[in-house]
DNA sequence: TGTACATCAGTGAACGCGCGTTCACTGATGTAC
DNA sequence: TGTACATCAGTGAACGCGCGTTCACTGATGTAC
């Protein structure tokens, strides 16, 4: 194992020594600036000091490439959710919004992730392992729905599938419309996190009553 | 002026005779099977049985073509929205589902309209008639939500801005999760219309609620 | 009714481009002895 | 410690492809007289 190279200033001779990890880097810059359909696999050798045919030593096909970034945002995704719930700490309600916050810091801080996720055209069925993990993503949202739905006062809560979705597309939504790097509309008035939150909150007042009956 | 052209089975000579709304059909069909990034004016020709460099009779380039289509989905669009809503009868609330049920059934029927005017990339900034065309669209959107304040009981009425920038996210995020062209997910055991109706329904109480102070 | 002509909407060939991917190859690396 | 060799991760040239766009052109159309 030759000394991590860290430092790509310098040519490091014929073989790359990180060149799987440059790629996916690369690719995550190109797809930051131009959407996933704009990112090449020969631009992301480019970027990475290589010749055009290198990438095929080490993923499949141009898909394989976008796949493993994909999954890599569901799984960077999970973690932060997770972190951001903190097991409910210290009272649910509080926990949600930080997961709704951390959601949209995911949008801001990693848009090509969330652009390989979701805006890919990737087929799930063609990556198992992809498909899992958005589940598992999908997951930790449920979880948290869960205990908030513990916590409603009435008798008749509502599924748990039906709140999750109900959050996440809200969620989506605002991220895809307002906290997305394609942004070709002026600025609103109001951040994102101020719409998320008061809408969660509007939402969350309306099922405690409804649960009442 | 020639005989209307409506039988494009035949060959109409030299002179196509339809050619620019030929096109625009050609890059609908096409938008719809593989979204805005897939499209090719080439192959718009080719369907419409002209030689690529006919297009450029009509379009200056393949921006103005895709932002011909953006602007005709956004006319669609409010149009729909505001038969929908029919001035708020027989009262602002049902008249409110009922638009929700029409921006859903938009992206059903339109789905390549839809991609158009929201993911296609284009700037707005190079075309100031579409910017109207959104602004006109999304004013509707208002409208109704005004009207819908108007009913609330308490003195504590949200913003008009704030309540429709929330409807539109959440309904946008609901058509693209799950009434999208692009589904490459599993379906869920409810339907985009349910998810959005009761979604709705759970923050029109909470605002209610929240009016009352 | 007939003819000259301007206008227009097409053609088809060509341009430069960049892509995804394959192929036979080669230089570097690390291991067995 | 030194050497032979298998393995591996690169190269670079080439393939076939399809694109957006331009250009000089040509056939059809409609109008003026």
């Amino acid at each position: 194992m030759s000394a991590a190279p860290d430092d790509l200033s310098k040519k490091r001779g014929y073989h790359h020594g990180n060149l799987r990890e440059a790629l996916i880097e690369a690719a995550l810059r190109l797809i930051g600036e131009k959407g996933p359909a704009g990112f090449t696999v020969a631009e992301a050798a480019r970027k990475a000091g290589v010749s055009p045919a290198a990438p095929y030593r080490h993923f499949r096909d141009r898909d394989e490439l976008l796949a493993e970034i994909a999954l890599r945002g569901f799984r960077n995704f999970s973690a932060r959710l997770r972190t951001a719930w903190d097991e409910g700490r210290p009272r649910p309600d509080e926990a949600f919004t930080r997961v709704g916050r951390a959601y949209l810091t995911f949008v801001r801080e990693e848009p090509a992730y969330y652009a390989a996720m979701f805006q890919s055209g990737l087929s799930f069925a063609n990556y198992p392992e992809l498909r899992e993990a958005s589940e598992r993503s999908f997951g930790v949202l449920c979880d948290n729905c869960a205990a908030i739905i513990a916590m409603l006062p009435g008798p008749k809560r509502p599924p748990v599938l039906l709140m999750a979705l109900q959050i996440w597309s809200q969620t989506h939504g605002i991220a895809s419309l307002f906290a997305g790097h394609d942004m070709s509309r002026r600025p609103y008035p109001v951040t994102a996190e101020e719409l998320l939150e008061t809408g969660v909150r509007h939402y969350l007042n309306g099922l405690r009553q409804a649960s009442l009956e």
